[in-house]
RNA sequence: GCGGGCGUAGCUCAAUGGUAGAGUUCCAGUCUUCCAAACUGGCCACGCGGGUUCGAUUCCCGCCGCCCGCUCCA
């Protein structure tokens, strides 16, 4: 699993991150804090560029997703409907002799006799250890077995000739603070709460109590209506957001990649029910083979929307420069699935570490806004003239079948959460009964992206040695960021080929003032120019142009051209000084 | 949260119970005709806090952080 070489690899890019300026710690100078990281200047630009790329292909190209942008702390009541609350609060007990974890909530239930022990004293040396520890024995095994499970306790605990104090037996039904596997006593369960806590307000209290949102698409789903209203969309339709949400988690591990701090980039993609679908269209369209399915179609129901946005996620990596090659896509399994699951792919990367997930595409149905609608007591519902006029052109037996159908969906989901079996029904005919004048609860897909994963696989795919020998035998080893032009932090560095001849330094200026209007590039003159290339492979800057003599004229015909360099293979070409930005632009883009 | 390893300039690595040294990077300068050239000068470190000691970067304890494993990952 854990290749020295692969450990090797995730070393030189922190080491590489915060020697370049891409990430630091947060805090460092006081000791840092764990799971929590800053970007520096380049990964600043880094980053910046990613969320634009995918802002811009999310929503600005699209007619069909506009886009949100919601603050972190909201109404606590957000969190219970989500069920964050409850999930995100597991409670956690270690077993006292193995140290082994469980979910207390989920320790196989057990019955027998417990020993109970006040202590253990060390017959030779008099040290006495007052830790209490306790032995679960099935009915009918010798007590001796508990006493050796005490024993090897208290020689945890430094003491060597056991002798065992103050033994009690009791008897134990069904419970779980016995560790079933050796009978030893469990810690107290004690909460882990994974989301953080604050107060709004100036006091204190248990009525102040909010929290920093553990994911932003809860708001999505908590504006749906006012979006729905002011945007003049239509479902399918989709309401993108990017921002900060926080999780506490319990091991921060893997660098940046499980942070307590994150940026996601999640879309919302509201579409109708396959119900609705069905009496609209008069068929529900599944997917017929693997792959991207096209320009979306009324037709489609939810597995080809899915398809469809997992298919358009891969392009957005491919196109930032994640080769499909580095990418797995995981089909999570049905036992896998959260509750309200129907679906779900996972976008996984290759990095060092293994390979984890960037992205989830979920098929959530309308579990969410159902949520949303029964906590809130709001209606979530949309109205579809389309459907409403369809609906009345079915015959009797087409309608009986749907409502039927849209019924037990709406059954199920009531029951699901627990509401009680008469109420459920009756909500559920009325959802039944709604749909047939038009109206339904939108169902929804998901794509939820980690800004910060996806910034490390970035850099840990751009990440390249180039290991040259110079003619004295020396070989050095230097670092090339590979980044696409697209995301790259510095787009064109730009140097005067001589620091000391003025007219070549005014003229790269002047190059660098006209370009940098329009995207980030750097201006060099420290060193020699090798030495300039080279700090630019090691930020990734794709490109850099040199002011020479040339351009200065000592050949007329390259009067006003610079040379442009390749970081990947220093190939250099001639460009004209007046064409240099539209080069440049067709690259970036 | 538990167990193991680690913590000296930005980076890589030394030495030491008696005021920390090199290479490299970085900055300034000389010199320059396209891939970390040379020379000169300069900046910069014992993670934090206790204890032992005349004196601790070194020994001990605690904390913090990083890495590995366990656990967790809605």
């Amino acid at each position: 699993m854990s290749e020295p070489k692969e450990n090797v690899l995730m070393e030189k890019i922190v080491s590489l991150c915060k020697r370049r300026g891409f990430v630091y710690q947060s805090s460092e100078i006081y000791g840092g804090i764990q799971g929590f990281w800053d970007y520096g200047p380049l990964g600043a630009e880094l980053k910046r560029n990613v969320k634009e790329l995918w802002w811009s292909t999310m929503t600005r190209l699209r007619d069909d997703v506009v886009g949100l942008e919601a603050t972190i702390i909201m109404a606590p009541q957000i969190w219970r409907a989500s069920g964050h609350v409850d999930t995100f609060c597991d409670p956690m007990s270690d077993c006292l002799l193995t140290k082994k974890r469980f979910r207390s909530d989920q320790v196989e239930a057990q019955s027998g006799v417990a020993y109970h022990y006040a202590g253990a004293r060390d017959s030779v040396s008099g040290k006495q250890v007052t830790d209490a520890f306790a032995v679960l024995l099935p009915a009918g095994k010798p007590p001796e077995s508990a006493r050796k499970t005490a024993t090897q306790f208290y020689q945890q605990r430094g003491l060597e000739n056991i002798e065992l104090l103050g033994e009690r037996t009791e008897k134990v039904e069904n419970s779980q603070r016995f560790n079933p596997e050796n009978g030893s006593l469990l810690t107290e369960p004690r909460p882990f709460n994974l989301m953080f806590k604050t107060y709004v307000g100036p006091v204190e209290s248990e009525d102040g109590i909010a929290y920093l949102r553990p994911e932003t698409a809860q708001a999505i789903f908590a504006q749906f209506k006012n979006v729905l209203e002011t945007s003049r969309q239509k479902v399918p339709f989709g309401i993108a957001q990017t921002g900060k949400a926080f999780r506490n988690e319990v091991t921060p591990r893997n660098f940046t990649f499980r942070s307590r701090e994150f940026e996601q980039m999640e879309l919302e993609f509201f579409i109708k029910p396959d119900e609705a679908v069905e009496v609209i269209t008069g068929s529900v369209a599944t997917p017929k083979r693997a792959g991207h399915p096209g320009e979306p179609e009324a037709n489609w129901g939810w597995q080809l929307w899915h398809q469809y946005w997992v298919e358009e996620r891969i392009k957005f990596y491919e196109g930032i420069g994640l080769p499909r090659t580095t990418l797995e896509e995981y089909w999570q399994k049905p036992e896998e699935l959260a509750h309200y699951a129907r679906a779900c792919v996972d976008i996984l990367f290759k990095f060092p570490f293994g390979t984890q997930e960037l992205e989830g595409i979920a098929a959530r149905s309308d579990f969410d806004l159902s949520q949303h609608e029964r906590f809130s007591g709001k209606s979530m519902g949309v109205f579809d003239e389309e459907l409403r006029t369809a609906w009345a052109k079915l015959d009797d037996a087409k309608k009986s079948d749907v409502s039927k159908r849209y019924y037990e969906a709406r059954l199920k989901y009531l029951t699901k959460v627990g509401v009680e079996q008469a109420k459920a029904e009756k909500d559920a005919k009325e959802d039944a009964e709604g749909l047939a004048k038009g109206q339904y609860i939108p169902h929804v897909i998901e794509p939820s992206a980690g800004v910060d994963r996806l910034i490390l696989a970035l850099v840990a795919n751009a990440y390249s040695e180039v290991t040259s020998t110079d003619d004295k035998g020396k070989s050095e080893t230097r670092v090339v960021m590979k980044f696409h032009p697209r995301v790259a932090p510095i787009k064109i560095g730009i140097f005067p080929l001589l620091k000391n001849k003025p007219e070549i330094v005014a003229k790269a200026k002047e190059i660098f003032a006209s370009l940098r209007t329009q995207m980030m590039a750097f201006y060099d003159d420290g060193g020699a120019i090798g030495r300039r290339y080279a700090r630019q492979d090691e930020a990734g800057t794709p490109y850099c142009v040199t002011v020479d003599f040339d351009t200065m004229g000592e050949k007329p015909e390259l009067l006003n051209t610079v040379t442009i360099r390749h970081r990947d293979d220093g190939r250099q070409e001639r460009l004209p000084i007046a064409e240099l930005a539209g080069w440049l632009q067709a690259r970036i883009r």
